[in-house]
DNA sequence: CGGGAGCTTGATGCCAATCAAATAGGGTGG
DNA sequence: CCACCCTATTTGATTGGCATCAAGCTCCCG
């Protein structure tokens, strides 16, 4: 083996640990100190990169680990009866798959990559034992899937309450906020994920999706161009997204 | 004080702990023996009963402890920025209260009675103290949330690709079986909730939900009368709750 | 460069919201 | 105990937003 292939293996080995993880900051570990953090770090799963389109879970296994998203985008979708796939999350880096599944022992729902993806795989009884004596870290544990359960709720409102465009506006400043946070532009984007995939989880047609995206530049809100999208005016955005007229 | 009084009041204290609480096997100690029990016990309080109408939560308070109903139920309302409020779930007994408010300290929506209606409350912090020492206990506590983040993406699912018909058909089977869960009949049971309540947490209106219901009768799937549902053809209602032309 | 999936655009129809009004129910005070 | 009032519920008529169906277009990607 070449050096510089050495290299490559010891930088990816580096990069794959928490403590050099510059997402460190908002995934699980968020509040360990050094010394916790590399007990954590010491039950983590090398996990192989997943190609676009490939599955990460399959609905109905067997639960057995969470997923931090490292880098790339998944989908969650879930099968219910004879109904269509319903599109419940998509997945950015630093966010946390698979929480679902811990009531039944069963993954709720499958997970798909939407690019080259890279996450790391966290055995949830190795977890479990672990926040046995961190209580930092189940804190942590709890409030991310606390928060999960909130955005459930508010995403619960925007199905049952708000306007195809309200819907769409909503999921940009959903998006603008999750890149902000991860310290990438908050107007300036590519999307991962097809119109019809958008449709799926907004409840909406992509042929609507189609239209409001052209409404929406027609009125200089945005600028999109294939998947790439920029926001231009972000204020209008915001307000339209929550108008009184529900 | 009267014998009879001080027998009543003992039978209350006593109806308060959890080891002859019938509930048990269904609420949050479900797994505890009966050591366990006690010290989880000791960390309940008593609540106050709570009259139709009185709000047990207030959207934004600071988030402290969380709420087993006992018997009666309850509403959870979230109102989001200028938008109507969205009901968003309904609490019968053994279920538990307030667990979205982990993630940001704060109570993420309001919880009003819906009946008279006791509840078990359960200082966060102590209950997370517990749940250290005892794995039983921290088990539970994550499998509950994680049945609600499965709840949640299955009404997710029913608000964006259900017709209104399949989603009073889905909301009737879903209480049938929380009853029956309970001991109750799943058959026969009395709505605590007005239709208008109904009709917000399905995102539908009021009017929608009571032709619905009148349409449901004439097709002898259920016998409705006010408050009170017979369920009359469960094998239909279910099979209309997940056709394939969603 | 060809094929195919993904996206856009147009025309039409339907489900459920909204508006309007009548009726039933249920709790309260006289 | 009953009459009354206010709220909840039902029923009808109309409207509108979005789905659906149908083509044509574009952009990847092999």
């Amino acid at each position: 083996m070449s050096s510089s292939a050495q290299d490559r293996r010891r930088s990816l080995l580096q990069e794959t640990r928490c403590d050099s993880c510059r997402l460190s900051s908002l995934c699980l570990p968020l509040s360990l100190d050094t010394n916790d953090l590399e007990r954590f770090d010491s039950i983590i799963r090398r996990h192989p990169p997943i190609k676009k389109g490939t599955r990460l879970i399959e609905q109905g296994d067997p639960f057995t680990s969470i997923y931090a998203v490292r880098s790339g985008s998944l989908k969650q979708t879930i099968t219910e009866g004879s109904g269509e796939a319903q599109l419940t999350n998509f997945f950015l880096p630093s966010e946390i798959i698979g929480l679902d599944g811990i009531s039944d022992g069963l993954y709720t729902g499958s997970v798909v990559a939407l690019e080259m993806t890279t996450v790391c795989e966290i055995p949830f009884d190795r977890l479990d034992t672990l926040s046995q004596t961190l209580p930092e870290l189940r804190s942590q544990l709890l409030r991310t899937i606390s928060k999960e359960l909130h955005q459930d709720r508010r995403m619960m409102q925007l199905l049952s309450r708000k306007t195809a465009d309200q819907r769409l506006a909503c999921f940009f400043l959903g998006l603008s906020d999750r890149f902000r946070r991860r310290g990438y532009s908050p107007f300036s984007f590519r999307l991962s994920m097809s119109r019809a995939d958008i449709g799926n989880h907004l409840g909406l047609a992509v042929e609507t999706i189609s239209r409001i995206l052209g409404r929406f530049q027609q009125q200089d809100l945005v600028a999109v161009s294939g998947r790439e999208v920029h926001i231009l005016n972000i204020n209008d955005l915001t307000r339209l997204a929550d108008t009184e007229t529900n």
